[in-house]
RNA sequence: GCCGAUGUGGCGGAACUGGUAGACGCGCACGACUCAAAAUCGUGUUCUGUAACCCAGAGUGUGGGUUCGAUUCCCACCUUCGGCACCA
């Protein structure tokens, strides 16, 4: 019998057969079922094998997915390897192995481990993206975004991290360090491809109303955009030296532009501050353009110089004391004519905005800090109903008021001042209305190995030619751009870049010698002559592919579009060296190919993941949808890629402490199941508390979950023995019982509420065998079945032997149990009776007088504590909430 | 500092739209079984007062408010956690 003493045997036999019946969890494209998408983060195959935050997380997936699909529905619930990634480069190079043998035998290890967890995984659809046929279409993409447009070439100062020897995103610097491995960040030259995720802002948080993601993930995406609106506005430079000086600015010669949130408080302006990077400054300091004193000019470079050396980590942290110098150049205030002084100060940044604000010192506190500092004029344009003493600080973030000292738009409140002033300064051309935001484009280069190629050409012969103008380039160049389809804005942008042709896809990582990148920040693809060597697309001269790779999101971003038809991606293993290039049934590209099954799944309906992937992963991967959407590959109508994101929680170790090797606390699932069987271990983690909460591991509560599974398993024994015994009295107060049971847990899980929905088949479970009574196989059954979804096994063993003819040959493809209104209702029921509020008695009514409010309230009264408490004493209010209680209100 | 959460017994946590606070589990206490222990089973378990109760009072971070009635709604504050941080 299955108790889970000998659950090794049972996991033994059970994993056996649904290995042989995998048809059980396969999803199938055609069916008459609805579909049920659900998704959870798929892992990186690390060396180490599935921790307890995969178990955890994987568990509360499959969990909804065995529900589902007992609930009749087509139900994909795939798994895959996100496999590229630098801790298995560092351990091939250690080891010296080839990254694609440990994947596999990671991959192979982890895949192993799921099986034994029981994960009802859809094994036929399993990617890899390290899998070339895989990264195929990764690549195909990047294709894509560089035709249009998105994606470009750059030499610009990435963040550098010395000891991973690799460019990091702005989103992988952590305070100044870098999120992997914690070194400092630093800053240097490298020419990059950046891809374009700015130009998606706007949708990228319009999309969001498309979902149901929690709100805390909502602001998450919506303040990593940070999206501010506002105006640009030209401030004019007095009095330039000569109208003709070789000065060229943002978009002239003798302005210099600001973007503010509040063009309404243009009044209050009593200066302007550049940012030290700013080209102005160069120009300002070098030459002798402007009317301003040698001995100026000197205290601006010395003040620039200063800056230069402070990395961006001492700049923030020394926000509070701000510094800075006049440069000797008067501005001109386009609203009211008023000269006012530019100062440089390094608290303006060069990398938002135009890198030049206007200081209002009134209402906005840095501006106040810089103006109490040196001086300036604190001109209040804004008054509000209670005073304010702008000598202590500014009157910052007011978006309500009247507007004063502000000329014509003196009295406006301030919304109609922000419109009128944008309007104002649109028809006089002296701004216009923009947005800025946080966001910045994504730097899609990484100088390492174990990444995807970036599919990508550089022709030296055609980027120099295209500068002399040779009309022969130039006129081959348009042909090329017309037979491809792009734009040849796109291909003059980045001169000499060409994309690999579609049908050598994929450009196969080579096996090289060495893995270790190179100090000088290139790739150890660099040195693969041979492979580095090809011919220019356009003018077939030498030419030279990219050797940089992508990374690690590029693999993540369309996996959930890779299982829907991951039958056409022909899986040939991780090992590169024998991947085919030819996908002779695929015409053109693989999404357009798959239209239908696309369309059956997308979107994913439950995402299930992890905290840190809520901003990067899930704003990259939202991206890349939308691109393929607008791309017109993807012919669902939901602009969204994921409907619902379910955030789990993290388990911490028996210490309350985050789990590491280190402090010796780690949980490995593996061990566990081995001392007390899988069923428990699930059980367990899904009954520890809400799924999304932060909970500690505690082996005794796990103890707990085991014996109420042990009792389970004997109470379902005793009732088959019952069985042949023979002959019952059905018992309604039981019934009752089972199905209140039926309808809690089958709400529970539907709303993933797992940790009620297992307290509630305990309480049902205390309270039947209590009584000792046979209830029937068939509510045995339906208990059985409550279990499924957490007790993989035991549920399957104890279905075995309770199935009948006809019936289903797996539990985990059973029918779920319907509950029956009639055994809900209950004869009798006690009301509580409350004098003043507080309960004093309860009053036992049959159920057909519940709604007799007269008659409850004078039976009620009768009681006899209460009449005692009633007694000598004037009743207010007499209070009956139907069947929920009664309160009497007494002086 | 800003944004978002959070706060309930000795502990993890229940209480879904305002209606019996503490479900379920752990722990603890007592009892049964045992030579004994473990395991298992049974009973009790918010706190205070009482030998004890069908007793009384207090009680969901703090202070106020709305209500017949507030863990739940409103206002102010505090704690802890997560994210962002000179973003103009």
């Amino acid at each position: 019998m299955a108790n889970t003493n000998n659950f090794k045997e049972l996991e033994v036999k059970w994993m056996k057969f649904w290995e042989e019946h995998p048809e059980l969890y396969h999803a199938k494209d055609a069916s008459d079922k609805e579909k049920k998408y659900v998704l959870v983060e798929f892992p990186y195959p690390s060396g180490s094998g599935l921790h307890v935050g995969h178990a955890f997380s994987f568990t509360g997936g499959d969990v909804y997915a065995r529900f589902k699909r007992m609930n009749n529905f087509e139900v994909m619930f795939p798994m895959g390897w996100d496999a590229f990634g630098l801790p298995t480069e560092n351990y091939a190079i250690k080891a010296k192995r080839k990254p694609q043998d440990v994947t596999k035998e990671n991959t192979d290890k982890f895949r192993s481990q799921m099986k034994r967890l029981g994960f009802s995984f859809d094994w036929e659809r399993e990617v890899n993206t390290t899998d070339p046929n895989y990264y195929k279409w990764t690549q195909w993409i990047f294709i894509k975004l560089f035709e249009k447009g998105l994606a470009y070439k750059e030499e610009m100062p990435i963040n550098w991290c010395p000891s991973c020897k690799i460019g990091l995103a702005n989103e992988e610097v952590v305070n100044g360090h870098c999120e992997r491995c914690g070194a400092e960040v630093s800053r240097r030259n490298i020419s990059q491809w950046i891809v374009k995720i700015t130009e998606y802002a706007d949708k990228l948080i319009e999309g969001l109303k498309e979902t149901d993601f929690i709100e805390k993930v909502k602001m998450q995406q919506i303040n990593w955009i940070g999206k501010s609106e506002g105006a640009r506005v030209r401030f004019q430079i007095k009095n330039p030296l000569s109208a003709d000086a070789d000065i060229s600015l943002q978009k002239g010669d003798d302005f210099l532009e600001v973007f503010t949130t509040r063009p309404d408080t243009l009044w209050g302006v009593s200066f302007m501050v550049i940012s030290p990077e700013h080209e102005f400054i160069n120009k300002l300091v070098s030459g002798s353009d402007y009317q301003i004193s040698e001995e100026q000019r000197q205290r601006v470079r010395e003040y620039v110089g200063q800056a230069k050396l402070k990395s961006d980590l001492e700049r923030a942290e020394l926000q509070k004391d701000k510094t800075g110098v006049d440069t000797g150049i008067r501005m001109i205030n386009p609203v009211n004519g008023k000269e006012i002084p530019l100062y440089v100060a390094d608290y303006v940044l060069m990398g938002y905005g135009t890198g030049v604000v206007m200081g209002v010192p009134a209402h906005d506190q840095r501006d106040w800090d810089f103006a109490k500092k040196y001086n300036l004029d604190i001109i209040p344009v804004i008054k509000t109903e209670t005073e304010h003493d702008y000598d202590k600080e500014a009157m910052s973030a007011v978006d309500e008021g009247e507007m004063i000292n502000s000329g014509e738009i003196s009295g406006l409140r301030v919304e109609e001042a922000i419109e009128k002033v944008k309007s104002w300064l649109e028809e006089k051309e002296i701004g216009q209305r923009t947005s800025m935001y946080h966001l910045r484009d994504w730097i899609f280069s990484r100088q390492h190995y174990w990444g995807e190629p970036i599919p990508m050409i550089f022709c030296k012969s055609c980027a120099e030619n295209q500068f002399v103008s040779s009309s022969d380039v130039s006129s081959q160049l348009e042909k090329y751009a017309k037979e491809k389809n792009i734009n040849i804005k796109v291909l003059k942008n980045n001169p000499g870049w060409y994309p690999e042709e579609e049908n050598v896809l994929p450009i196969v990582l080579p096996e090289v010698e060495a893995y270790e990148p190179s100090d000088d920040g290139r790739s150890p693809l660099a040195n693969m002559k041979e492979w580095v060597k090809t011919k220019c697309p356009v003018c077939g001269a030498e030419a030279e592919r990219e050797t940089d790779t992508m990374p690690n999101w590029a693999g993540s971003d369309w996996y959930y579009l890779a299982y829907v038809f991951a039958n056409k991606i022909n899986k040939v293993g991780a090992d590169s060296a024998k991947a085919t290039s030819s996908q002779s049934d695929i015409v053109g590209d693989i999404f357009s190919a798959s239209r239908e099954s696309l369309k059956r799944w997308m979107p994913v309906d439950v995402y299930v993941g992890g905290d840190e992937h809520n901003t990067l992963h899930l704003l990259y991967s939202r991206f890349i949808y939308k691109f393929l959407y607008d791309l017109g590959v993807l012919p669902t109508e939901h602009p969204e890629p994921y409907y619902k994101r379910l955030s789990h929680g993290v388990i911490l170790g028996p210490d309350n402490q985050r789990m590491s090797k280190s402090k010796g606390n780690v949980i490995v699932p593996e061990m566990v199941s081995e001392k007390y069987g899988v069923d428990v271990v699930r059980s367990y983690m899904m009954f520890m508390g809400p799924f999304d909460a932060t909970m500690a591991w505690n082996e005794n509560t796990l103890m707990g979950v085991k014996r109420f599974l042990d009792r389970f398993a004997l109470y379902v024994e005793n009732q088959i023995e019952m069985a042949k015994k023979g002959g019952y009295m059905l018992d309604e107060k039981l019934e009752n019982v089972v199905n209140k049971a039926i309808k809690g847990v089958t709400e529970d899980i539907e709303s993933f509420r797992y940790n009620t929905a297992i307290a509630k088949m305990m309480a049902c479970l205390n309270n039947l065998s209590a009584s000792k009574q046979f209830i029937g196989l068939p509510n045995v059954k339906k208990l059985v079945k409550l279990l499924a979804p957490f007790a993989v096994y035991g549920a399957e063993e104890w279905w075995s032997l309770l199935r009948n003819e006809g019936d289903e040959v797996s539990v985990h493809v059973a029918q779920w149990p319907k509950y029956d209104e009639k055994y809900l209702v209950e004869e009798s029921l006690s009301i509580p009776v409350a004098i003043n509020g507080k309960v004093r008695e309860q009053l036992v009514v049959a159920t057909e007088l519940v709604g007799e409010n007269q008659k409850i309230i004078e039976m009620a009264k009768e009681l006899g504590k209460i009449s005692s408490w009633i007694e000598g004493k004037r009743i207010i209010k007499e209070i009956y909430i139907p069947g929920k209680m009664v309160n009497l209100v007494v002086q």
